[in-house]
DNA sequence: CCGAACCTGTGT
DNA sequence: ACACAGGTTCGG
């Protein structure tokens, strides 16, 4: 479900509800979902603690509670992160719920793909993935050094950009995105990229994640913020579920391949 | 490198 | 029945 700009919204319209508030209780409904630690003890030790701060990398979402323990959420396809009043009915996907002085936090994930940690903060290395992700795509990362990468890389332009070793955050639906607002044909070998290519496709970037968290991310199916909000993204995009249709550019119809097993929408007539 | 696996649901 | 879905990891 969530890239980058889902997990950067679901951060900040989290933050009012959670930020402060001592977690009383922690109930597990689906011990499957908790990589570490045991199930108890990921109940266990949260209890009593206050949420200090929240932040994000790439498409992880870090909770640091008191005590140098973090809560490292990553939603995968389907997970979702949302505070509620009351607690409801809750339904069959929801996996965990923290009891907080004002409320409470659901995790919900249809799939179940979606997995939570928590570590202390000199363990942050031991989760999955998170200490091999490359810079974050909105901070200083992207710079001379990062674009000279990709002469040495002999890939599709689009498998790069879906490498959270290479820059953390970027998924299948922001990828498209992209390379579409970049001109650049994602079967493009990165290695053939000129200067101004590679500066164009760091700017294209910049510019679709950032536009796309001031629409509040995309909601094509499941994605919803941490109020339950929708996102209005799906309005603006140019090339990803739009197959056969004509590109807003050019007029071209957009075209629809499998690229490393995943569906990539393109426009033949502007990206090269 | 590719496909399979992890899961459940929706759409054709 | 079959394809497909905002992700990542593993095995061949």
């Amino acid at each position: 479900m969530p890239e980058l700009p889902e997990v950067e919204t679901i951060k900040q319209s989290l933050a009012p509800y959670v930020l402060g508030q001592r977690i009383r209780e922690v109930t597990l409904y689906q011990p499957r979902v908790v990589a570490r630690p045991g199930p108890e003890d990921f109940c266990r030790l949260q209890a009593g603690a206050t949420v200090r701060s929240l932040a994000r990398r790439g498409k992880y979402l870090l909770f640091y509670l008191e005590e140098e323990r973090v809560l490292v959420v990553h939603l995968r396809l389907t997970g979702r992160l949302v505070w509620q009043a009351s607690p409801g009915p809750l339904s069959k996907h929801t996996h965990v719920v923290w009891h907080l002085d004002n409320g409470f936090l659901l995790y919900e994930d249809l799939r179940r793909f979606g997995r939570l940690w928590l570590v202390r903060e000199t363990e942050l290395v031991e989760v999955a993935g998170l200490a091999a992700l490359g810079p974050e795509p909105l901070g200083e990362g992207l710079g001379g050094s990062w674009a000279a990468a990709f002469w040495r890389r002999d890939r599709p332009l689009k498998s790069l950009l879906l490498d959270q070793r290479f820059v953390a955050g970027i998924g299948n639906i922001y990828a498209d995105e992209i390379l579409h607002r970049a001109g650049l044909h994602p079967l493009r070998r990165a290695a053939t990229l000129s200067k101004g290519e590679a500066e164009a496709l760091a700017e294209a970037i910049r510019n679709v994640l950032t536009e796309a968290i001031e629409h509040r991310g995309t909601s094509i199916r499941d994605y919803v913020d941490g109020q339950g909000a929708s996102g209005q993204h799906q309005d603006f995009l140019q090339v990803h579920g739009r197959a056969g249709k004509a590109c807003y550019r050019c007029g071209t119809p957009v075209v629809r391949i499998k690229l490393g097993g995943r569906g990539t929408y393109f426009c033949p007539g502007c990206q090269q």
